[in-house]
DNA sequence: ATACTTGCAAAACATTTGCAGTGAG
DNA sequence: CTCACTGCAAATGTTTTGCAAGTAT
């Protein structure tokens, strides 16, 4: 997918101005309001090619459907900065977090390889917090 | 559910001798060898049962079915001990590990509440390993 | 014009639920 | 004998795919 189609265009700006990570859904409801027609097939069509551009980033949590975000290229070789996520309980919003405390190898008992790790915090958001 | 039904003995079996966590799917292939008739409807409601008798625990990890391993119960007030899982990315397998680094409430803007949090490793196994 | 894109409908999965028949107590 | 439990089929929710029509280049 390389063409620049209203649709395209609809669903990046969706992702690039919501400064949190959006599920295909809520992307959908937000691109529509540019492009009517909109159907969720496309949003995941896009969305897969927008991942291969690495223009955007498939966030996973544990049970929680995928959501993306806007990739933010790490400076020096182009690779996605390292960082986790923090789920809130009351809205269900979803917030990148720029902070890791290092590679976690010493989780794992002896034998085991770490590659990669994944932290995500749950509770209230600014917004939400009492 | 309270009966100790052949379909319900057949699913918690599968988990108490697994070591590790099972999907449903695992769960009845190997429930099926004591109970051939099971079906996937009856996993899926004994496996409710159960976690709500804190028998098993329901593990999510990020872009992954459902898994379910047996509860340990902490020896104090009955809670579930707090631990963590390890995905080998060579068998497919979870693994649940026994160590914590700790609240991570640090990683969180200010403002933001930290009532939970969930480390997933990635990586190799010990029997997978090189 | 050409071939990439879209929209719609149907297919894939994982999980849940309605219902009538079965079986544990 | 009862009511919880089971099996089957159908519904749900998310994501993927086939195909004919639409459109960017």
């Amino acid at each position: 997918m390389e063409r620049n189609t209203r649709q395209r265009q609809a669903v990046l700006d969706a992702i690039d101005h919501a400064g949190r990570a959006l599920t295909p859904s809520e992307i959908l409801a937000l691109a529509q309001t540019s492009v009517a027609s909109l159907n969720l097939s496309t949003i995941y069509r896009q969305l897969s090619a927008l991942q291969d551009e690495a223009r955007i980033v498939k966030v996973m949590l544990p049970g929680q459907a995928a959501r993306f975000e806007a990739a933010c290229a790490d400076d020096h070789h182009g690779a996605q900065h390292h960082h986790h996520h923090f789920h809130c309980n009351a809205c269900d919003r979803v917030y990148a977090l720029h902070a890791c405390p290092g590679p976690m190898q010493e989780l794992a008992p002896k034998g085991f390889v770490v590659r990669a790790h994944e932290i995500t915090l749950h509770g209230l958001c600014a917004s939400c917090a009492p």
